[in-house]
DNA sequence: CCATCTTATGACATCGGTGTCATGACACCG
DNA sequence: CGGTGTCATGACACCGATGTCATAAGATGG
């Protein structure tokens, strides 16, 4: 591979007019200007990274810590939506900043984040990105001095910047739109504990408040029975107790759009037709399911890549040090995705 | 951050023994040692690969090309199983030989391509990996002498080293087993044409040829309407054809498994119980669907985390110019997965 | 006891670029 | 016409490691 130096030597100039040519920082006359990229066209010159960022001190690359990749393998818990579409928005930004990014995956083992820090390190990354797999509070080791880090879908309390989908209000506008279409009676068939279910059922309250409709313990269940064998009989036997109900509910708002795939199937067995016999919504919008369910599901969107959009923008804000006025921690709103499977309620 | 001088100066010795003792590549003094380690964890040091890479010539960084990332969001074409996978069995060779990748994705456009190569030549990687969505034949752009690289999912005609899946060995075996569990008609519901369809194609015929079954062309349908609104009734009219023959098919191979859980929901709406009425086997294993959809589906591996994992071993073969005998057409073989969408043939 | 070998260490150049400063050739201006 | 400023270029040091070679101290041996 040739260097500035063969360039030089074959453009008849020396390495530091090559270098300005490269660089385009300092003037150049236009002949000798030709001359050098000539020369670079013909040995197929290809600038070295290593050297540059080594005098330049800026390697141009930021690291991203996640267990995305392996974790969508992972048969114990293929929950939620793939983590994949945050990495898709961050590599969408930083690529337009000619920022490199480099991704570095845990294999769902948190004793290797130590390592691939380091190795981060070792190639002097910029700044820093850790993304989960699940709204969670988590804590890192701690990072040099002056390193840059970003969390995504997650949060410390080191004050580390942080963006999270804004769960509660994400739900309260989902089961807005229920009681705009008419809907009064509402369940929800909620994931395990966990701070999005808790701030999800928090949404669910405030909107229902917000409407003026009293909030019924009986309506807000777990459906989430790990994927046991039981689970359709007992997610069946929840249904039916809220249908038994005098005053049953008209849809069900299930902690996520797998859960509300399962529901359909449990229905289905049961003869009862969504949306006609009840209506469902889910939550996440993980489109391979919500499009692909037959009614179509209505549903509230976990803005994965809205999210990585925006923890790339801010690490590049704290990269170049710019003054921003972002609290810590930034909820991201999602939309709400009105497909077939809720109808209104007269 | 602390460079080898900082600590040389700090334990009191040479830059060059601090070196020696990092690399552990010559006999330093017991004391000295401890010296320079304590030096080292006092000041908190991590050497720099840029440094190193630039002196020694070895960048241990792999670079891999994909459209895995952005593919797997786009609505267009959310066919079949996620390249994921292959990245995954990659990663996880390379990790364990302590070489560190570097993922770009294309965003689906294939004209970013040379400049992500560009990039990737600007780190000096030591070897490229190219990995396609789908099996097909493509074409790369030139690259410098010597520069190696692998392609996965995908083969030119340069006579670079490709590890492809082997469909039509897979179908193959997937089709001989229904044969010996007693099915002799057996229909083949296949995806648009493509070099997949083909090879599937040839192995289910070959099969049939084994076992000296007829290969009957009216049980060769494509299936694949492109996800249209009408989909479902084009899909159950060829179904319904099938069934009006004299001697009708008792399985239903599906070109993949995301086809077979779409023509679960076209027997489920006419009424028809899988695998009562009929069996039904899918390809890909993509196990979000196959393990999911109930009854859980046959099918045929798509074998991605092999194909990663035979790509990287091969590379590093490459890279440390090791023999090897592998041919340039490398085919990876999976396995059948039996579930309960197949019942036996009496 | 001196030649030879091994062990432990340091001096110095080098990898491929870029930052700093110097310098020669002109152009401009009063 | 001499002083000043801009343009175009080169010489040289330096970023942080490692390879090569030199060397001093101690071990071995005939």
């Amino acid at each position: 591979m040739p260097t500035i130096y063969d360039i030089a030597k074959a453009a008849q100039v020396s390495p530091k007019t090559v270098s300005r040519v490269i660089n385009n920082d300092a003037p150049v006359r236009l002949e000798t200007r030709q001359q050098v990229e000539q020369a670079m066209n013909e040995l197929g010159y290809v600038p070295s990274k290593a050297a540059r960022s080594m005098r330049s001190n800026r390697s141009g690359i930021v690291g991203l810590i996640t267990g995305a990749v392996s974790q969508s393998s992972e048969l114990s818990e293929p929950h939620g939506l793939p983590d994949l579409f945050i990495v898709q928005g961050i590599q969408r930004v930083l690529a337009d900043e000619e920022i490199t990014l480099m991704i570095a995956d845990t294999g769902g083992l948190a004793k290797r984040i130590p390592t691939l820090i380091n190795t981060f390190l070792q190639y002097r990354v910029e700044g820093l990105i850790y993304v989960a797999d699940r709204h969670q509070r988590i804590s890192l080791p701690p990072l040099p001095q002056g390193q840059q880090m970003i969390l995504v879908n997650c949060f410390d309390d080191q004050g580390t910047p942080a963006i999270v989908p804004d769960d509660q209000k994400g739900q309260r506008d989902l089961v807005l739109n229920l009681i705009k279409e008419g809907h009064r009676r509402i369940a929800y068939l909620c994931l395990h504990e966990c701070i999005a279910t808790e701030l999800r059922i928090a949404g669910y309250r405030k909107a229902l408040e917000a409407a003026g409709l009293p909030f019924d313990f009986g309506l807000v269940q777990c459906g989430d029975f790990e994927r046991c064998e039981e689970e359709p009989q007992l997610q069946w036997q929840i249904i039916q107790s809220w249908l038994a109900l005098p005053d049953p509910p008209t849809v069900i708002c299930c902690g996520n759009d797998e859960m509300a795939m399962r529901i359909y199937g449990v229905l289905r067995t049961q003869g009862m037709a969504v949306p006609e016999a009840i209506s469902i919504a889910g939550y996440d919008n993980h489109r391979s399911i919500a499009e692909t369910l037959y009614p179509a599901l209505t549903t509230m969107e976990l803005p994965y890549e809205s999210m990585g959009i925006a923890a790339a923008q801010r690490l590049i804000q704290l990269i170049r040090n710019e003054p921003n006025e972002t609290p810590t921690l930034q909820r991201i709103r999602g939309d709400v995705f009105w497909r077939s499977s809720v109808i209104a309620w007269p």
